[in-house]
DNA sequence: GAGGTGGTAA
DNA sequence: ATGCGTACCACCTC
């Protein structure tokens, strides 16, 4: 008997993939590339072809006959008419527009002259249509209707292309780039803190997919990988690629000096040749390493960045924005004005609340490659994690509390719930002699539990130098419980760590749920696997944001176990080896 | 400490 | 149904 085949495509443009089919990883596999996932409860997940998904498979290589046949050969009630002819079309219009240099190749003066770029429609009357659009017609300078051609006003070059991604229509971009001061990048064989070094296949694959053998077809776009499977490596690689004076942005001072340590540890670069700006030192060196709030740090809203022209005093060949789903922010977003410089965006977790994901691709260049998580795993390049959802009972009294507060003091009642303290007493002891995290969101919270186990913290408000002592003092063992508040979102890398408890979060995101999980993917030196513990209050809605943080792991893949908080006290449980 | 920024919700 | 300014809690630079 044959199965049914996975896909069931629907003719607005949406395709249905039941889960518990055979063949559903590498349907979801094969979807991933041109279709974005919409919605996934249990049974059927649902995607949806767009025209930016479309842009980012044309990015990837992916061409509409390859998509059209994995489609036709999917689906089970054969590809619907208007589907087909969607996907063509979208395909096409990945080629009408153009973006070209005006008299060869780009210079940094070029920059601000007018009329120096020019927009090129293969089929002019497309252009003449979008000419309509007000405010695509207010950034250009003049227009040739008939031969296809318009030329930008200055600085422009962004806006341009947001518009007519917006429209509908995507620009190839092959105005090229200012390539900078060169400099030499090589990556090491021998790393300095031991061992051999070399570059995995999908990372080779993520960085041949944005440079493109420096073409300008290559040179700006996304690289979408799980935490710890190497995005800083991902990023060495490309310097050592462009070869040139390179900046890096990252979303903080500790994520900042990992980055140094990891370019001194696998590349041949020298102290001296790497800068530090942020709020403690002003340096500019070939490869200088920022932070997207110093960029954008000002006096006053509506002032002037007091740092921005950090973008000039320097003539980088490359920007590499770290954490760049951070980007679309209203304020941070200003930092990816510069167009005419290569862009690398890096991050695991291209995902936000706000919807505002998309614009990344915008902003940075479409998406250039993305691993899926349980395929690294599968693969042992990250490391293989239970997740588990404990549900711990309120105390009587606070129950009533619950009930009689409203709904945003409902959420803090039941995030800080009293009984969570138990119940990470006995994780705690369950995992007695591993390396734990506890993540939490509330400062009052962690407070308590600092006094309650006696276990170091690090928050906002810990100084840098502190953390990054503790940070080295949970890598080295001496110590083996660490408290973090919502500084440990964000790329901190703690190689050992095995096991995470969270014990609040920020209602839904699920972003945050995945970053936190991320802690502690890295693969363990013995290889063992990884637990994810949540804690949740039964019964409340900290329950139901706790569900729908989860979303992003579960279309991931991820899968978590629900385990009542009094089974954890129960001395016949085996604890698990770790 | 002041005053800015991010993410999220309602 | 959706967009937009506001509230809340935490973090960053000076």
């Amino acid at each position: 008997m044959t199965t049914d085949r996975a896909l069931i495509l629907q003719s607005d443009l949406t395709i249905v993939l039941e889960t518990n089919h055979p063949d559903f990883e590498q349907m979801r596999n094969g979807l991933l590339p041109f279709a974005e996932l919409v919605k996934s409860p249990e049974y059927l997940h649902t995607y949806r072809v767009t025209p930016v998904s479309v842009w980012n498979a044309s990015a990837t290589g992916l061409s509409a006959v390859d998509t059209l046949s994995f489609l036709s050969q999917n689906a089970r009630y054969g590809v619907p008419q208007n589907f087909e002819a969607e996907i063509r079309s979208w395909f096409e219009r990945c080629g009408i527009f153009s973006l070209h240099a005006e008299g060869g190749a780009l210079t940094a003066s070029t920059l601000s002259n007018a009329g120096e770029l020019r927009l090129q429609a293969s089929q002019p009357q497309v252009l003449k249509q979008m000419l309509h659009d007000p405010e695509l017609a207010g950034l250009l300078e003049r227009t040739d209707v008939q031969g296809g051609f318009a030329w930008l006003k200055p600085g422009k070059r962004g806006l341009v292309k947001e518009r007519l991604i917006r429209l509908g229509y995507p620009v190839e971009d092959r105005a090229g780039y200012v390539d900078g001061i060169p400099l030499q990048i090589d990556l090491r064989q021998e790393m300095v803190s031991g061992g051999t070094f070399s570059l995995r296949d999908y990372q080779t694959q993520a960085i041949d997919s944005f440079y493109r053998g420096g073409s300008d077809l290559g040179g700006s776009g996304t690289i979408v990988l799980p935490c710890g499977a190497g995005k800083t490596v991902v990023g060495l690689a490309a310097m050592a690629a462009v070869g040139a004076h390179t900046l890096v942005l990252t979303p903080n001072t500790v994520a900042l000096h990992q980055w140094r340590s990891e370019l001194l540890d696998k590349t041949e670069l020298t102290a001296d040749q790497i800068g530090e700006y942020s709020g403690d030192a002003k340096e500019i060196r070939p490869v200088t390493l920022t932070t997207y709030q110093i960029l954008t740090y000002r006096r006053r809203k509506n002032e002037d960045f007091l740092h921005f022209d950090l973008f000039s005093k320097g003539d980088w060949g490359l920007i590499i924005y770290d954490e760049v789903h951070l980007l679309p922010a209203p304020v941070f977003r200003a930092t990816a004005e510069i167009q005419a410089r290569r862009r690398l965006g890096l991050t695991a977790t291209l995902v936000r609340e706000d919807g505002k994901e998309e614009e990344v691709f915008c902003l940075i260049g479409p998406k250039r490659f993305d691993a899926p998580w349980k395929d690294l795993e599968r693969r042992g390049f990250i490391a293989a994690v239970e997740c588990i959802e404990v549900r711990v009972p309120f105390a009587d009294n606070d129950r009533l509390e619950y009930l009689a507060a409203g709904k945003r003091a409902q959420f803090r009642l039941a995030s800080e719930n009293g009984g969570k303290l138990d119940a990470l007493e006995a994780l705690l002891q369950r995992h007695k002699g591993s390396r734990i995290l506890i993540i939490g969101h509330y400062l009052s919270q962690l407070n308590e539990l600092y006094t309650q186990l006696g276990v170091p913290m690090i928050t906002g408000k810990t100084p840098n130098s502190e953390r990054e002592e503790l940070y080295q003092a949970f890598r080295d063992g001496r110590e083996r419980v660490l408290l973090v508040s919502k500084v440990g979102n964000f790329a901190i890398d703690l190689p050992d760590a095995n096991v995470a408890i969270q014990i609040s979060g920020t209602f839904g995101s699920r972003q945050e749920e995945a970053q936190r999980l991320g802690r502690i993917l890295r693969p363990k030196s013995d290889g063992g696997g990884a637990f994810f513990y949540s804690l949740v209050t039964e019964g409340t809605v900290d329950q139901d944001y706790a569900e729908k943080r989860q979303r992003f792991l579960t279309e991931q893949g991820y899968c978590y176990a629900i385990l009542p908080s009094d089974s954890l006290l129960d001395p016949v449980v085996e604890p698990p080896v770790v």
